[in-house]
DNA sequence: TATTGTTATACTCTATAACTATA
DNA sequence: TATAGTTATAGAGTATAACAATA
């Protein structure tokens, strides 16, 4: 059945009227955020590495010998969630669990030498990746602007 | 027990080393979209409103008459997944499904009466808030530029 | 008493496949 | 055959409460 004249004017593909919407910043932030994580996604799917594995492999790699509860504290995790996230970067033979000997409640984390590796070449995706972000807002400076308006949302 | 020394130097509250991540752009927005969603509850748990909630509710007292596909394209939502958020807001009387006179497989949406009165509480929520997320980054030129950062990641 | 890692659990958001009724 | 809405379901991400071991 084709469409009455009534029906064309009210549902024609004219596009939507988005404007209300289209400049609130929390609005725009989620969407930016969802397609930046699916592009992640195709650049790390080679190596099977989730946004918050990867922080957490870097974050070990320059933070040798800290307990989960600082690791999850700075990425802004609760523990209880984080654990999982240890046990598969453990199981995958890329971090290990070490007995703390100040407090026999905690442990310490440390990059295997696999994990080393691994995390190398992650590094490298990333860099590629973010090249690519960089290069896509129109370069450093844009880059360096968009950190600096981040961090005060964050504030 | 008291630290040891070698443990002081290794877990003091010291901070991390964050720089490797600091400067992601991906990983930035996602902290900066949860701050901003957080606080987004804070000023909406009043109406009982999520953000997919008031921006649908947006989108339709805008665009009177669409069809949910429309509305779900429009918001980047699956279908699917659209359908669960326009029963919560029909049940709530503050939308109602209409039937299309040219396609018996679908539908139009409209707000209620009802409906026309809460969002403009809703406007003002966010107007509010927004207010308040353009001062935080420095104001309306700032917002200008984050937004079109936003968009470049986006496209 | 308080803290650390852990478990269990629940809720939201998102993605996919398949069904139905229409087109 | 294709499309619109729907259902069911599964996977992530996230939040809270409570427990055992230890401080």
């Amino acid at each position: 059945m084709t469409a009455s004249f009534a029906d064309l004017a009210a549902t024609a593909d004219s596009t939507l009227d988005t404007s209300a919407i289209d400049t609130i910043i929390g609005y725009r932030l989620r969407r930016a955020q969802a397609s930046i994580f699916a592009e992640f996604k195709t650049h790390f799917d080679r190596l099977g590495l989730r946004p918050a594995e990867y922080s957490t492999l870097a974050l070990i790699g320059d933070n040798p010998g800290r307990k989960p509860s600082e690791l999850a504290e700075a990425l802004d995790m609760q523990r209880a969630n984080f654990v999982p996230l240890v046990n598969g970067l453990e199981q995958r033979d890329l971090i290990e669990r070490r007995k703390s000997t100040s407090d026999r409640r905690s442990f310490t984390l440390y990059l295997t030498e696999k994990g080393q590796g691994f995390l190398a070449d992650a590094h490298k995706v990333q860099a590629e990746f973010e090249a690519k972000c960089i290069a896509a807002i129109g370069g450093e400076k844009a880059r360096d602007a968009l950190l600096a308006l981040l961090a005060e949302i964050e504030k």
